[in-house]
DNA sequence: TTATATTAGGATAAAAGAGTCCAAATAATC
DNA sequence: GATTATTTGGACTCTTTTATCCTAATATAA
């Protein structure tokens, strides 16, 4: 798997928040519930988003999460790198110890240009994008169900 | 991690015997010793690459294994089916069950695109092809050493 | 001030991936 | 026939990832 589930999870979580309106605190509960990912879960890896200053909290009746900034500076590349770290960006096609292209294996010229295709999209999608996208598609981010059913109350 | 750890153990391997006299068996102890991977979780690789016909083995002294179509014929793509599966494939950003065109999550189209660059990389790459490639700029299969070493007997 | 809703954080459990070990089967050589 | 070199296959262990649970801290509201 390219991304963890760990991030995979946080990248649903975050587009599910830049859905919402700008500064409003949405409680854990509710996005573990509408994602369908267990709150548990889903709880520890919003801690690990929040330690990076992705995401902001606030404990007791009306709190939750809500992002740091706005949904158009979020870059998908941003959850990545606060989740999985920089393993996908250094790590390798035949993942040698100390890589790199002093030292390349056979694969590398290859794999560098696939990489590299890779992280431009993380680097060139904003969680809003996609948001906007997914609203006027109506596509989903759970196993049923479109879009709009992230927005009902 | 794009591929386990397993199927770029089976690609290392592979290609060392793809560099090979074609129809030669080469023992797995060698080539455990020469790629630097552990002798007995190297075996049981190989063994899901005979399994699925990649391979071709022989017990016994001066046993081993070989390629059971010549390297020119061998897609990284098949290597890395027979191991991963076709998650790589089927599997993606989001991974979200059932996925595919019919239902998509907003990060659909761009995936894809990214998805289809990592699929025609594996699938238009032959072992053959790195091997020359390998030999020709003495690159590296293993943490210290170039491409040559792997030829000393 | 008490009850309630929430995040924070630690401990633990379950599942998957990675790696090790051993006995059995097979083939060559002595 | 006995010994040796090799793959096969199963059982097992270790580590990491994924998931669950419980208690504490914090903020609101009654
Ligand atoms: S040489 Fe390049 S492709 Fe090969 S393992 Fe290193 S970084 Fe990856
Ligand atoms: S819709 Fe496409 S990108 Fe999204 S999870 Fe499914 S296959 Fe992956």
């Amino acid at each position: 798997m390219l991304l963890s589930k760990s991030c995979v999870y946080g990248l649903r979580a975050s587009l599910y928040l830049a859905s919402k309106k700008e500064g409003e605190f949405i409680p854990i509960k509710r996005m573990s519930d509408k994602l369908e990912i267990s709150f548990h879960f889903l709880t520890k890896i919003l801690q690990q988003l929040t330690a990076q200053g992705i995401l902001e909290s606030f404990k007791g009746p009306n709190g939750g999460v809500r992002l740091n900034r706005p949904g158009t500076d979020v870059q998908l590349m941003d959850i990545v790198l606060a989740i999985d770290g920089e393993q996908l960006l250094t790590e390798c096609a035949l993942g040698l110890p100390g890589c790199g292209i002093k030292n390349p294996c056979p694969l590398h010229d290859k794999w560098a240009e696939t990489r590299d295709a890779i992280k431009a999209m993380l680097e060139h999608t904003t969680l809003t994008e996609l948001v906007e996208k997914g609203r006027a598609e109506n596509l989903r981010l759970t196993t049923d169900g479109g879009f709009d059913i992230l927005f009902e109350d």
